[in-house]
DNA sequence: TCTGGGGTCCTAGGACCC
DNA sequence: TCTGGGGTCCTAGGACCC
């Protein structure tokens, strides 16, 4: 049985979409942005003009703009980019229906088959790349190889617009000599560390004796040991397979510090709305709030607290993250720049309730019916239609809305 | 002017129960 | 009465991904 599995990254992904669906922008060669473009904005530049300025790829906004006044900035539409992630997930289905998605750009198709080699699967990674740009006007590097860690790292060896195979003949030459840092997993908190055993490259990990890593990094250092070699069996799962949910939260960071208790309340209350929808939505209710907060030195807390039933209820979550905020006296943080809210130990919304809280069972429906017949109302007429009195109250923050600025697309994590 | 906001998993220590 | 082991739950904190 030959594995074969490609994992395929769309260049410049979100202004590259825009690029599609403005064409009178095509004049402007170049995107500048990387992974803030996604969240400020697309910052277009003519690619000769931006380097002598000296933008960068994956520059600040506000630096950019500094360099470069007269830049072209976007404001990112995230149903856009779902929109053509979906795209081009459709062509990816037309030849496996095993496509999982890795973020919104990233996929892997598993072409494995007795009768099918690595060639074959250089080839159909070919295909994919002319068919995308022909298509949908956007290019992709593509990794080939017999498991998945090795095929995203051949999507991030060579780009734009590029195929790189990795085989069992020639990872040791291609993988092995790469800095720690490249292998999926190995972040910038664990490089420091393996350096300090004179660890290095990706071979450097495959070849270090097996206690070493297991003893000093655990579970993980087995897995990270294990991907270096080569020897990832993981599935790639199959079109529609869904994993389930194991949290619903939302944070920001307010247009203007959070100063008062008040500020803190308000900002609270249009986040656990934002959560308690989003929960609902999905069919869920969860029993442990957790609360985060960062202040303007960037301090950041966090804490959590279960409770002894499941909710969905916007008021519950609220009032638990500001009973978590007051008794641990974050309001000697004030003030503030950033707080999130988040619900987890999930069950289905349709979980009967504990004995010991029938007698509240009624009350707590109505509240849900109440809670549902506001869900209609905001689907049909957007979410600021209907809002809670303290936020009215509050003009330097009802504006924000957690709810529809955001979009979900969880990166599953992995332990070999 | 000084890096979003959404997630997942792992580990360790303490409380509690059998 | 003292001691120990095993299991589960809770919480905090760390690490990683796009």
């Amino acid at each position: 049985m030959a594995r074969v599995i490609l994992h395929a990254d769309a260049n410049g992904f979100y202004a590259s979409v825009e690029l599609v669906y403005r064409p009178e922008l095509r004049g402007l060669p170049l995107s500048v942005g990387g992974d803030q473009e996604a969240r400020h904005g697309i910052v277009l530049a003519s690619s000769r003009e931006a380097k002598r300025r000296g933008i960068k790829t994956g520059m600040v906004l506000w630096q950019a703009r500094q360099l470069c006044p007269e830049l072209v900035i976007l404001p990112p539409n995230f149903s856009r980019y779902i929109d053509f992630s979906e795209k081009l997930r459709k062509i990816y289905q037309e030849y496996s229906p095993r496509v999982e998605s890795y973020g919104l750009d990233e996929c892997w198709v598993d072409i494995s088959n007795p009768d099918v080699s690595l060639e074959d699967g250089k080839r159909l990674a070919d295909e994919l790349r002319r068919r995308a740009r022909a298509e949908l006007g956007i290019t992709l590097s593509i990794g080939v190889s017999w498991n998945k860690i090795f095929a995203k790292l051949g999507s991030d060896y060579e780009k734009p617009d590029a195929t790189t195979l990795i085989s069992p003949e020639n990872y040791k030459d291609i993988v092995w000599p790469l800095p720690a840092g490249d292998l999926l997993f190995v972040g910038p908190r664990t490089k420091p560390k393996l350096a300090k055993y004179r660890i290095y490259t990706i071979g450097d990990i495959a070849n270090a004796p097996d206690e070493l890593l297991s003893q000093r990094f655990g579970k993980v250092g087995r897995m990270h040991q294990c991907h270096a070699r080569g020897m990832d069996e993981s599935p790639v799962m199959a079109v529609g397979t869904e994993t389930a949910i194991k949290s619903v939260g939302n944070s920001t960071t307010t247009p203007q510090d959070m100063s008062t208790i008040d500020d803190v309340r308000c900002v609270y209350t249009l986040l656990s709305e934002s959560v308690a929808t989003r929960l609902r939505e999905a069919g869920l209710k969860g029993r442990c709030i957790s609360i985060s907060v960062r202040d303007a030195q960037l301090n950041c807390e966090a804490c959590q607290l279960s409770i002894d039933h499941h909710t969905a209820l916007a008021g519950e979550i609220r009032d638990v993250a500001m009973q978590l905020f007051t008794s641990r006296g974050y309001a000697h943080m004030l003030p503030l720049r950033s707080v999130g809210v988040s619900c987890s130990s999930l069950t289905s919304f349709y979980a009967p309730l504990q004995m010991d809280l029938m007698g509240k069972a009624a009350s707590w429906e109505k509240q849900l019916k109440l809670a549902k017949s506001v869900d209609q109302i905001r689907r049909r007429y957007g979410t600021q239609i209907i809002q809670r009195g303290n936020v009215l109250a509050n003009p330097a923050f009802s504006g924000i809305n957690p709810h529809d600025d955001h979009v979900v697309h969880p990166v599953p994590f992995y332990a070999g």
